[in-house]
RNA sequence: UGCCCGAUAGUAUAAAGGUAGUACAACGGUUUUUGGUACCGUUUGUCUAGGUUCGAAUCCUGGUCGGGCAACCA
C-alpha cells in the first residue's frame, strides 16, 4: 500500500551511520526557545525530528533552550507543549537547558582550567573593535593572556554576583584570526541579573547559545542534532567544545528553513503583528502559528503531510500556499461532514409549492466516506435562502445556474424552474419566483429531466443563523520579507472578511469545537472559540476549488 | 572583496556516472444531484563556460547568481 518515498539527505546518513553501526539508538530532540508561539515552520522540524525516530526508532526528547530568561515565559513553553502534543507527537523527555546549569558551568571551569577560556573586561565595543571584520582579522584582547588562576577567581566571582551585567564576561580562547567569526574567541558566558522562569534568581551568569547547545545535546547523547542552515557555521564552534570537553560527539546537521508564500515566518515580525494589533493575537486565524492553523480549522494530519510533501533539503526555499491548502482540502474531502449554508442570502419562493407544507429530506453526510458518513434531515418548505450569485437575470455563456426560464436542481430536493424575480428600486433582486417538480425528488426522481446545476438552499422557516468569518492571504504579495521597505507595508487590507448573518441548516446548530464541515459549494468551516450556544461563529479554513469562478475571469 | 552553504519545469523535490521522474500549480477533457471529489491528458526543467568519461544533473576547474557569517539573541 504504502508508496516508496525516496530518502532525503538527513535519512540517508542516518541509514548509513545505522548500518555501520555508528550508533544503537537513534536519539534526536526539538530544541525550541519558549519566547513566542510555534508557527509552521517549527512543525516541519517537528515532524523531521519526531517523524526519524518513529521511522528509526529510537526517541526524541523535547527541550526547551531557555538560556536566555529575559524573552522567555511559561506561557510560552505551555504553548509550544500544546503545539506539539496536538500535531500528534510524543517527546521522550521533557527537558530544559537550564536542567544543565551547574554542569554547564563546571565545562566553564574545565576550559578555563585548561587554558582555553578566559575573563573580559572589555567592553561591548572594545570586544567588537578587536574582533575585526569578515574581510580583516581580529586581534586579542588585552585580558587574553590572564592566568588561570585568575580566571577562575574572576569566573567564579561572576557567579558569585560581584559584578554588574556587563563588567566582564567569558570568552573561549580559540583564534582571533579565524576565517569563522564565529571562532574568534567566542563570549560563552555573560552577566544576567534577571530573574529566570524556572531556575529563579539562582544564577546571575548565563551561558551563551553555542556554550549551551551542543553540551546539552552531548548530555542527552543526541545523535543527530538537526537544525537550520543558519548555524552551519556554529558547527566548528559546536565541534570544537565537545572535542576539548572530551564528551559525547553529537554531530550537528542542517537543512532550510520553511519560507511560505503570501506570509511572514520569524517570531519577531509575528510578535510586531501582534503587538501592533494588525492580528488579534497569535492565534488569530490568518496567523501562520500552529494555534492558529488549528483555530482556523487545519487538522494535524494535513499539517504532517504537507511537512512530509515539502521536502527536506539545503537549498533556499519559497513554498506555495496552494500547496498547504491543498492537503488540508484533500483531508477535510475525506473526513468532513456536508452542510448547507447560505452565505449572500437572496429569497426564493416555489409557487406551487404549498404554503405551510413542510417536508423533511435525507441527506447524506459525506459522499467520500465508505459509509457516506450517515444522513441527517433536511426540512424542506415553499420559501428558501438561496446564494445570491447563484441568479442571474442576464445568464452568462455556459451559465448552469438559476435565470429566467431556467432549471436546476435544488440540493437534495426538487428540480425547480425559474418563472420571474422581483427587483427593488436600486434594481437589486429581492425575489425569485419558482415552480418545482414534483416528480423530481431527490431518490425518487422519475422527472426524466436533466440539469446541470444543483444549488444549496436553506428553508427559510427553519433556518438558523450564524456569523461567518472568511479569510484571505494576510500579504498582498508572495514574499513580505524579500520586498523593499517594511514588510508591513505589504499587508493585504481585506484579509478577513466577516459576514454578521449568514443562514445555517438547523443540523448545525449543534455544532461542536472539534467538528469541521463543508459547506456544500462553498468551502471547509469549523466553528470559532467565539462562538456561545447565543450566536454562532465559523471560520473559513479553505474555500473549495472553483472552477466557475476562474472560468469567469 | 574574506570564509561557509547552495543552484533541476511556475513552486518544491527525486534521479548515488547509464531513459531527467513525482507532487502542487496552470491548461484541456471524462464522470458527477457540490462548476467540489475522482479519473485521463497537455505544457514547462538540469545557472554558465570549459574539462574528465564510451556516457555527466551527478566528478573536476573557472565564472555567474542567491543565501549566511562582524548580538553580552537563539
Amino acid at each position: 500500500m504504502s508508496e516508496e518515498r525516496s530518502l532525503n539527505f538527513i535519512e540517508e546518513i542516518i541509514e548509513n551511520d545505522l548500518k555501520v553501526g555508528k550508533y544503537e539508538t537513534l536519539v534526536t530532540r526539538f530544541p525550541p526557545e519558549p519566547n513566542g508561539y510555534l508557527h509552521i515552520g517549527h512543525a516541519k522540524a517537528i515532524c523531521l525530528n519526531f517523524g526519524l525516530t518513529k521511522k528509526y526508532g529510537g526517541y526524541t526528547n523535547l527541550r526547551f533552550d531557555d538560556t536566555n530568561p529575559v524573552t522567555e515565559k511559561t506561557e510560552y513553553v505551555d504553548s509550544q507543549q500544546q503545539d506539539i502534543k496536538w500535531l500528534g507527537f510524543e517527546w521522550k523527555n521533557e527537558l530544559y537547558t537550564s536542567d544543565y546549569f551547574d554542569t554547564l558551568y563546571d565545562f566553564a571551569v574545565t576550559l578555563i582550567e585548561k587554558g582555553l577560556a578566559y575573563v573580559d573586561h572589555g567592553t561591548a565595543d572594545e570586544i567588537a573593535a578587536l574582533k575585526g571584520t569578515p574581510t580583516e582579522p581580529g586581534s586579542a584582547s588585552p585580558y587574553r593572556s590572564r592566568s588561570i588562576t585568575e580566571n577562575l577567581e574572576l569566573f567564579s566571582k561572576m557567579k558569585a554576583g560581584d559584578f554588574e551585567d556587563g563588567v566582564c564576561i567569558l570568552r573561549a580562547k580559540i583564534d582571533m584570526t579565524s576565517p569563522n567569526m564565529l571562532m574568534r574567541d567566542p563570549i560563552i558566558y555573560r552577566i544576567k541579573h534577571a530573574e529566570h522562569h524556572r531556575t529563579g534568581n539562582k544564577w546571575c551568569i548565563y551561558p551563551m547559545y553555542d556554550f549551551a547547545h551542543g553540551q546539552s545535546d552531548s548530555i542527552e547523547e543526541i545523535t543527530h542534532s538537526i537544525c537550520t542552515l543558519e548555524y552551519v557555521s556554529h558547527r566548528e564552534l559546536y565541534d570544537w567544545f565537545i572535542e576539548k570537553l572530551e564528551i559525547f560527539p553529537s554531530k550537528q546537521y542542517e537543512f532550510a528553513r520553511l519560507n511560505l508564500t503570501y506570509t511572514v515566518m520569524s517570531k519577531r515580525k509575528l510578535l510586531q503583528l501582534v503587538n501592533d494589533g494588525i492580528v488579534s493575537g497569535w492565534n488569530d486565524p490568518r496567523m501562520p502559528t500552529i494555534s492558529g492553523l488549528r483555530r482556523r480549522g487545519y487538522t494535524p494530519e494535513s499539517i504532517r503531510e504537507f511537512c512530509e510533501r515539502i521536502g527536506i533539503a539545503k537549498r533556499e526555499n519559497l513554498i506555495e500556499l496552494s500547496l498547504l491548502e491543498f492537503c488540508v482540502r484533500e483531508h477535510l474531502n475525506k473526513t468532513s461532514n456536508r452542510v448547507m449554508a447560505v452565505l449572500d442570502p437572496i429569497k426564493l419562493i416555489i409557487t406551487n409549492y404549498p404554503e405551510g407544507k413542510e417536508e423533511t429530506l435525507i441527506g447524506e453526510n459525506n459522499p467520500e466516506a465508505e459509509d457516506k458518513g450517515g444522513t441527517r434531515e433536511i426540512p424542506f418548505s415553499s420559501e428558501l435562502w438561496i446564494e445570491r450569485e447563484d441568479f442571474m437575470e442576464e445568464p452568462a455563456k455556459k451559465w448552469f445556474r438559476l435565470a429566467p426560464g431556467a432549471m436546476v436542481r435544488l440540493k437534495n430536493a426538487y428540480i425547480v424552474k425559474c418563472d420571474d424575480f422581483r427587483k427593488d428600486a436600486d434594481g437589486n433582486v429581492t425575489e425569485i419566483y419558482c415552480t418545482y417538480i414534483p416528480e423530481s425528488k431527490s431518490g425518487e426522481d422519475t422527472s426524466e429531466i436533466h440539469v446541470k446545476g444543483t444549488i444549496h438552499w436553506v428553508s427559510t422557516a427553519h433556518a438558523k443563523t450564524a456569523e461567518v468569518r472568511i479569510y484571505d492571504r494576510l500579504f498582498s504579495v508572495e514574499s513580505p520579507d524579500s520586498e523593499d521597505g517594511d514588510f508591513k507595508d505589504y499587508l493585504n487590507k481585506d484579509s478577513v472578511k466577516v459576514i454578521k448573518q449568514a443562514y445555517i441548516e438547523p443540523f448545525l446548530a449543534n455544532a461542536d469545537l472539534d467538528s469541521r464541515y463543508q459547506f456544500i459549494r462553498k468551502g471547509y468551516y469549523c466553528l470559532d472559540t467565539d462562538s456561545t450556544p447565543e450566536q454562532l461563529v465559523f471560520n473559513q479554513t479553505v474555500g473549495l476549488k472553483d472552477a466557475w469562478a476562474k472560468a469567469k475571469k
